[in-house]
DNA sequence: GCGATTGAGGAACGATCGTTCTTGACTGAT
DNA sequence: ATCAGTCAAGAACGATCGTTCCTCAATCGC
């Protein structure tokens, strides 16, 4: 009964996961999200409780959608330079300033950025076959050239210069 | 002539850069500043224009104070591995956050940023004899490092597997 | 039809944002 | 001693922040 929806909650939660994927949680005003979202200031309130707790849907999300197909890619991966090219070609903006500007100053953001970094270093390991150590080297690697822009030159030259690993 | 100031400027941007290096440019108020940096409101709009303008005078500070001394021991660098240890035990935490949640919304940011990566790239490629693709690689490797916590294990593992430079 | 319930719409809340204004204290030169 | 000039101190500005309230529209079971 009562009124039924005007909006798609999922279209919504993925609008604000790329939101909070492009500007800093404090560079992403409710403004911004009632008019991107297609979502009414008092239902985005009634449907997620606050800004808060939009943002942690919307990470959430955002692990189960890019995060959880590049686990599963991972584990087929053949060698390294796989392994680095699946991470760096992987959308993973919201992850990366979440784990750089707000699990600093939220825990629960906080211990979410690190199970699913730990996740992908155990996807890694155990595809290839190496340590853990290693495999957080790798994911790393990955992070930080995803954080450069990616430009495929280095990733390839990186590659090359890795020592077989398998 | 004139009344003398109660602070010090050097003092109060180092106090500025620490602030914007440990959270987000919204995350740090105005009145964050006033309290920590021992300067008033007014003198801090005399001294430094604007919130931006401090923010970009700290981040200049930061590379003149962080990054250069880091070029100038990468000069020396003998391989990757110890390139690598050079820049993932520097403290770049404002150089960090500026590339991840600056750089995209402020082009004097982005510039500032790109510049002194490039000149760690080019500080690498210089002291190692590598290839530009591979100093930049190297580069953003060890900013994933740094991102991650920058765990001793994970550092030495990737530097044992890197296959010699030099 | 008729209440009951739920969402849309928008005004409005107090708090905080970055910035500016006003006033007075302190200084060096006249 | 006085004046011009700079800074400290803090109130205050309009704008925007996240959040809530109030009213109306739309759908249910009866």
């Amino acid at each position: 009964m009562g009124r039924p929806r005007a909006f798609d909650e999922d279209e919504a939660v993925r609008a604000a996961v790329g939101l909070f994927g492009g500007r800093s949680y404090d560079g992403v005003s409710v403004d911004d999200l009632v008019s991107h979202l297609g979502v009414h200031r008092n239902s985005l309130y009634k449907t997620f409780g606050s800004k808060r707790g939009l943002y942690l849907i919307a990470l959430r999300r955002h692990l189960a959608d890019d995060v959880r197909p590049l686990l599963d890619a991972l584990a087929d991966a053949p060698d390294a330079g796989a392994a680095l090219r699946l991470v760096t070609s992987a959308d993973l903006g919201l992850l990366l300033l979440a784990a750089v500007e707000r699990a600093p100053v939220d825990e629960e953001v906080a211990s979410e950025v690190t199970a699913a970094l730990a996740a992908v270093d155990q996807a890694i390991a155990h595809a290839l076959g190496v340590p853990a150590d290693l495999a957080a080297a790798l994911t790393a690697a990955a992070l930080g050239l995803l954080l450069r822009g990616n430009s495929d030159g280095a990733t390839t030259a990186l590659i090359q210069r890795l020592a077989p690993l398998t």
